[in-house]
DNA sequence: GTAGAAGTGGGTAACGTTATCCATCGCCTC
DNA sequence: GAGGCGATGGATAACGTTACCCACTTCTAC
């Protein structure tokens, strides 16, 4: 039998006449549509199992829905998104709903196109994860299309937003140090160029709550900030900066898991111990952190369950609801290897 | 200024009317087609400026093209993976496509409904990275769409493969440890319910060529081979289970940085130094093989070079190319400080 | 027994775009 | 000056699906 090359899809019209009912039947059926009779029903399943159909996704996009939830995320090499992508699949799992994935990159201007990509494919909802997009603009694609926003914390009429309580976590974590005798503890953050609201973005937060806290312990004077990305490259650079500083940092909050790896390699090409001469503590609890050779402490914001909410709410914006919606988790400290107490001339 | 629920999306009719010229005007424009004028040229590009124009993705795929790439990932924990990415976008930018992943899980149950996701979306091309799916669907749907198959070393007529030399670098690792003085070398494998020809899976030529040199250096009797996954969690039980061997491996090739990094935690926690007790190897060169902690020796494939190698016979094929190809890469040894000579004992 | 309701099936006009024609206008050539 | 040709612009029919209607049948209730 040679096939013949790219030959014609099976469309509802070819199942229509093989079960010898009209296309409007065909498409009541799979949409579960109201009114078909059990009897058509299946005999319309069983023309479609028959000739193999399934419904052209593009074509669906025109009239109805395309049963496909956007989501960009800014790049897949942080593992963090894959604990958030574990949940939304997970949820979506059986509903016929698919996750699409785009990546955003690093700056607002490759941003943008990415967003609108999943615009002009019609999906029926969008989940951004950290976008840098201002607040219009999400707005904008809110208005149009069911939105979720992961990880920034404004307040919507028309989007939900799923983040972790960033300022408790970064608290944790700065708590945790100065409670381990620390007072030099220096922070690591991330670059954007997004001119969203500051404190909607969870790293200025992160920045801001580290400084808040060493202000309240009268440890102002003791503030160090690397400012370079939320990546290893980033955490490698900018812990170079702070142990080149000349009162060098006897701690290092990164922002972030990725960045403490980084800063990891940094402290220890320096010729110091972690953590007998700095400590060092990130954020998100990724895996990788808790392998027994990096073994960092973090912050655990359940990624699984940021995930399954936001496809749990997708979900309901598209059958209807139209009420803004807040779900915030709960981050916790788990303390692992990477800090201890300063060394004691330091102390 | 009240913006009103879900205005109607600009449409090429808004343009033409705005420009006061026909719709087939500006659709011409719009594919640079030949038949438009300069003067009309710029007469249109001003009202979709003007306007803020953007195709309608979905509308397009019923007559032409989507301008978009479909990439199907088992799934986005892999590191080794952003590096493909980061090849096909970067090939990608300004030709006006763009990629969008789907996650295709760890079996082909789960794989095959994604493929279908990307087929029924009309994607442009395909690009499945170490899919699980028998050849004859993959040729199915490469009949269908472009279609390009990284990681697997399977020819077809229909579609185009880029993969790594796989036997070669298995061979560069177990040599490798052969030359430090190993003879009780183990290896860790992905175990798979795919129905694709074993040689054309990348984790069977891996753990065959293991075999083979095994064999041509007289070390049947040492083989031993744990089958887990090619994840942390895999690498972790992979290693427990070798471990728990009457006879210890001295050095444990796992079959994929991931489980390297496993294996690494189980070797720990069971109380082992490595390389002190066991030598660990990896494969991919992931960078987090490169973190000083981690340090693994693995097998550098050059995963950009692969993704933008992708990208080009993708976009090839998309403008009429018809013959196969098959590009392969060169793998190097990374030597690092988690393998070295056994233990005196052992050696 | 009849009016109305409920259940069931189908006809048809979109949705936004592009491919394929077709028509017109200059201009060139002999 | 007629014939032809290239350049340009537009009309129109798809592409595969669904939402909205309408028509018909069979119940149910009084």
């Amino acid at each position: 039998m040679t096939t013949r090359d790219r030959r014609r899809r099976v469309t509802i019209a070819d199942v229509a006449n093989h079960a010898q009912v009209s296309t409007t039947a065909v498409s009541k059926v799979i949409r579960n549509a109201y009114g078909v009779s059990p009897a058509m029903r299946d005999r319309v399943k069983a023309a479609i199992d028959e000739l193999g159909y399934r419904p052209h996704a593009a074509a669906r996009a025109m009239r109805g829905r395309t049963f496909t939830i956007g989501v960009m995320l800014p790049h897949i090499r942080n593992p963090f998104f894959a604990d958030i992508l574990d949940g939304l699949n997970a949820q979506l799992d059986d509903t016929g709903y698919q996750a699409i994935m785009i990546q955003g990159g690093a700056t607002q201007k490759a941003e943008a196109p990415a967003i609108d990509a999943l615009v002009d494919r019609q999906v029926d909802g969008i989940l951004m994860i950290s976008p840098l997009a201002p607040r219009a603009r999400l707005e904008a694609v809110g208005r149009e299309i069911p939105t979720v926003v992961l990880g920034r914390h404004e307040r919507s009429a028309v989007y939900d937003a799923v983040f972790d309580d960033d300022e408790a976590g970064a608290e944790l974590v700065v708590n945790h140090l100065i409670g381990l005798g620390h007072r030099r503890i220096a922070h690591i953050t991330h670059q954007d160029n997004s001119t969203a609201r500051p404190s909607d973005l969870l790293h200025i937060i992160r920045a801001e709550t580290y400084e808040r806290v060493m202000r309240e312990h009268d440890l102002a004077a003791e503030i160090a900030i690397a400012t370079t990305y939320y990546t290893e490259e980033g955490g490698y650079d900018g812990a170079q900066q702070l142990l080149a500083r000349s009162r060098r940092p006897t701690a290092i909050f990164a922002g972030a898991d990725q960045a403490a790896f980084g800063a990891l390699a940094a402290v220890h090409e320096a010729g110091l111990a972690v953590p007998g001469d700095i400590s060092i503590a990130g954020y998100d609890n990724t895996r990788l952190a808790a392998l027994p050779n990096i073994a960092i402490t973090s912050i655990d914001q359940d990624g699984a369950v940021m995930g399954h909410t936001a496809a749990r709410l997708l979900l309901e914006r598209i059958e209807g609801r139209t009420s803004a919606v807040r779900f915030s988790v709960t981050p916790s400290l788990v303390p692992r290897r990477s800090t201890a107490a300063p060394p004691p001339q330091d102390g």
